[in-house]
Formats: structure tokens, sequence, C-alpha cells
DNA sequence: TCTGGGGTCCTAGGACCC
DNA sequence: TCTGGGGTCCTAGGACCC
């Protein structure tokens, strides 16, 4: 705990719109949407698209006549695009403010402890500058002395109120230009009056029905609770809450650390019957996952798949996960997808219309630990799969992606989501680059 | 026709131990 | 009739986040 602490929360405003507005200036006051994988959802909204109420996490089909009629551009979501854009950002903050933690692809706290206190708004208005100039995407900052008042701190400056209205609408002198400085106690009452224990960070649907239920409505009821009674009701969570709107800080910054888990989880593009599918998906899904693990460095102690049909359909129902333990530890592909299948042909039931299935990756841990095996007394050896998954990684890179695969990746691959509407990869693959004529 | 994907942390309860 | 009291570890599931 300490209470000298002053942290920053930056945010991309939009962020996936943004992104997609950097390589099509022509939209700059138009509406966007951005769609989750196979077009299912909308993700993603610019300003102009919320003010035509298009709601958050709403299916696509909901809204395709108002998109229609008010000529909203839809973009299929481009994660790889909006990865780079994601690491360009964060590299570039780094460099003005060492201290940061990256707490998702469009979100960063910055500890500002060390820097005088005239200068941290001056500083945050130049980091928001400089983004945008460097990178063309707008951002929201909120300051103040724990994470969870940065957070609300930044709810405010997403709001965004432009120099000019504030005399006109005589607001609170609290965010100005996307950067709201909320490291006032007094400021922090008034603004937490006004703040619903929802907005909370932390506090979501189920915590505020039991908040609600003992009478505590506001950030300003939660801030002076009993911490024990609120631990008794809602856990050791909502006790540092309350500890957190008094300004005393109890999240610090957390350093860059591996996943622990990695999921690779995705819908097909239409319903699948066959095993054999289910092993294609399965398989790209597996390699995937391995990716990721291979590249933060670990090793998996298990896995576990699922599948499911439709919850959404009025068909018969069927899901089912199986969870497999190495002996070792292991980030072997080909080891990792002959479970995988193995894990599908023992789920498998026949007869279902199969719309999603996945493969997670568990107890990840550093690839260096290496553990006897209690029988063999040796320590487990795959350098030979080791060089052909270091040839295969080398290649794909060399070459585009997926030049060599594993054969029973499979080449129909008909279950693959639908995408109809991406945009370029732009940053990452020199035959889209942007063109001028 | 059409409804995302990827994570973390905490807790309760059972198994097991002395 | 009477039948201890701790502790740890693991797991599943719930809650939250973006």
């Amino acid at each position: 705990m300490s209470n000298s602490s002053i942290f920053a929360l930056i945010d991309c405003n939009n962020f996936y719109a943004s992104c997609e507005r950097i390589f099509q200036p022509h939209l700059a006051k138009k509406p966007i949407v951005v769609l989750s994988n196979n077009d299912g959802c909308i993700i993603a909204r610019s300003n102009e698209a919320k003010d035509l109420g298009i709601e958050m996490g709403a299916p696509l089909f909901k809204f395709r006549e108002l998109i229609k009629q008010k000529k909203v551009a839809v973009f299929s979501s481009n994660y790889t695009l909006y990865g780079d854009i994601s690491n360009r950002v964060m590299k570039s903050l780094a460099m003005m403010i060492p201290d940061l933690e990256i707490y998702s692809i469009d979100e960063a706290f910055l500890r500002l402890d060390n820097i005088g206190f005239e200068e941290i708004f001056k500083l945050c208005e130049d980091i928001r500058f400089k983004i945008h100039k460097w990178l063309g995407i707008p951002t929201s900052i909120g300051i103040a002395p724990t994470k969870t008042l940065a957070k609300i701190a930044n709810r405010i400056a997403k709001k965004n109120i432009a120099k000019k209205n504030i005399a006109k609408k005589n607001i609170d002198n609290l965010a100005i230009n996307h950067v709201c400085d909320l490291r006032n106690f007094e400021l922090q009452l008034k603004v937490l009056a006004k703040t619903k224990i929802e907005d909370i960070w932390g506090i979501g649907k189920g915590l505020t029905h039991k908040l609600n239920s003992i009478g505590i409505f506001s950030g300003l009821e939660l801030r002076n609770a009993d911490p024990k009674q609120v631990r008794k009701i809602i856990g050791v969570i909502g006790e540092r809450i309350v500890y957190e709107l008094r300004g005393v800080s109890c999240i610090s910054l957390e350093e860059i650390k591996s996943r622990k888990n990695i999921l690779s989880s995705k819908s097909f593009g239409r319903n699948v019957f066959l095993k054999s599918d289910l092993h294609e998906a399965i398989s790209n899904y597996a390699v995937r996952a391995c990716q990721k693990m291979r590249f933060q460095k670990t090793k998996a102690q298990a896995i576990y798949v699922y599948i499911r049909t439709n919850p959404f359909s009025s068909t018969n129902q069927y899901c089912q996960g199986k969870t497999y333990s190495f002996n070792q530890p292991t980030n072997n592909v080909s080891e990792i997808i002959k479970c995988a299948i193995k894990i599908i042909d023992e789920i498998y039931l026949q007869g279902y219309a199969y719309k999603k299935a996945g493969i997670m990756l568990i107890d990840l841990i550093d690839e260096n630990y290496l553990q006897y095996d209690l029988f063999s007394n040796q320590l487990p050896s795959d350098k030979k799969s080791e060089i052909i998954q270091q040839t295969m990684e080398k290649i794909n890179q060399t070459f585009t992606k997926n030049s060599i695969f594993y054969a029973t990746q499979g080449i129909k691959r008909n279950w693959e989501m639908q995408c109809n509407q991406r945009s370029k990869h732009y940053t990452t693959n020199i035959a889209e680059l942007v063109q001028i004529f």
C-alpha cells in the first residue's frame, strides 16, 4: 500500500475503428463498426456509430437496416492490424514513460510518481498529442492516485469536453481535451457521488446486485462503506475496491508476465458434422495456440479441448470437453496436435451440428524448466521434433504464413470463419501496403 | 441466414494428512 | 449416549475484465 502513488490510464478511443481510419482517412467523421469473428457481432463503434444507437456486442443482423440506411462503414475484424498498431502505441508510450503496464490491447497504466505535481497534466497532454501525431490514434487519459480512480477518471476523459465548451456549458473543469485529472480529493468525492457502482472497475452485474441489496448504489456510498462488511458481502476484491476509492493504492503496476493459459477457439463459418473437419479445425487452433506459447517461451502441462453445438439454435445441444495432462511439460506442436485429436475422438458424437471448437494450453511454465521423469530418471529428449518445428517456423517467417503446415490442418478447411469485409494487413504484409497513385 | 474470443483471480468444498 | 480439530492442496465454477 502506498499513499503517494500517481497512476495514469491511457486508453485508445474506439480502438479498432480508429485503426481502420488510419488507412481510410475519408472515413474521418463517418460512422464505422467493426465485427467479431464470423462477422457475427458488433464489437467496436466509432462515436458517430454510437450516436446512431448501434449497441455494443449486438448481433449484426439487428442493425443491418440502420447500417444500410445511414451508410455505416462495416469492417470484419483484422486482429493482425490491430495487434500491430497496439504494439506501436505501447512502444511509443514506453519511450516516454518506461514505468508502464500494458493492460489490454488498447490500454496501459503509467506510473507517474516521480514527476512534479504541476507537470503531470502537461505531460499527459503531450503524450496524447504525440501518439496521435505519430500513429493517428486518438486517446484519453485519466490521472489519479489509484488504478481504480484512474479508471474512473479515464471514463470522464473519454466523454471529451472540449476546452471551448467549458465556459459555455458551465461544466466542471474536469476533463479538458481528453485528459481528466482526478488527484484532487474534493473532486474525487464529487465524481464518486455521481458514479454508479456498476461503472466501477471490478464491479459487474452480480456484485452490483449484491451491493444494491445492502443499500450501496453510488461510488461514494461504496467508498464510505465499512471495508470489513463489504468483504463479507462480495469478498476480498470488494474490500480492495473500497480502499482504492479512498485513494489508498492496493493494486500496483504489474510487470509483463507471460500467460498462464492460452486459449484458441473459434466458431465455424458453418455447421460442421464430420469428425474429420473437427480434426482439421482443432489442429489449426492447436498450431495457433502453440505459436503463442512458443513465442512467450513456455511449455504446457496440460491441454483442454472442447466442442459444442450452436447455443442459439433450437436443435439438439451438445457441449463436451476434456482435459489431458502431459507426463512432461511440452511445447511440441505435433505432440499437442496428436493429443487434441485423440480428445476429439473421445468426445465426438455423430449427428450433432457443431459450431465451435477450442483448445486451451494449461498451466504454462518456463520452457527451461525440466523435470526428471520419476521412473526413467532421464531428461525428456525431443531434439528432433524441436528442429523440425524451428525449421517450419523459419520457413513460414521467410515466406508467407502457412507456406508449410501439418497435414492434419487440412486443405479444404470448409469450416473456416467468414470475414467478408476485412481490411488489408497494411502494416504486416508487404503485398498489402497502402498504394498512393 | 445471422449471436466473439481471450484472459485473470477468488472461493467453496472435497480429499487427504496428522 | 458419546464420535476432534487443525491444516494443505486441488479443482470446478463463478465473477470480472477487455
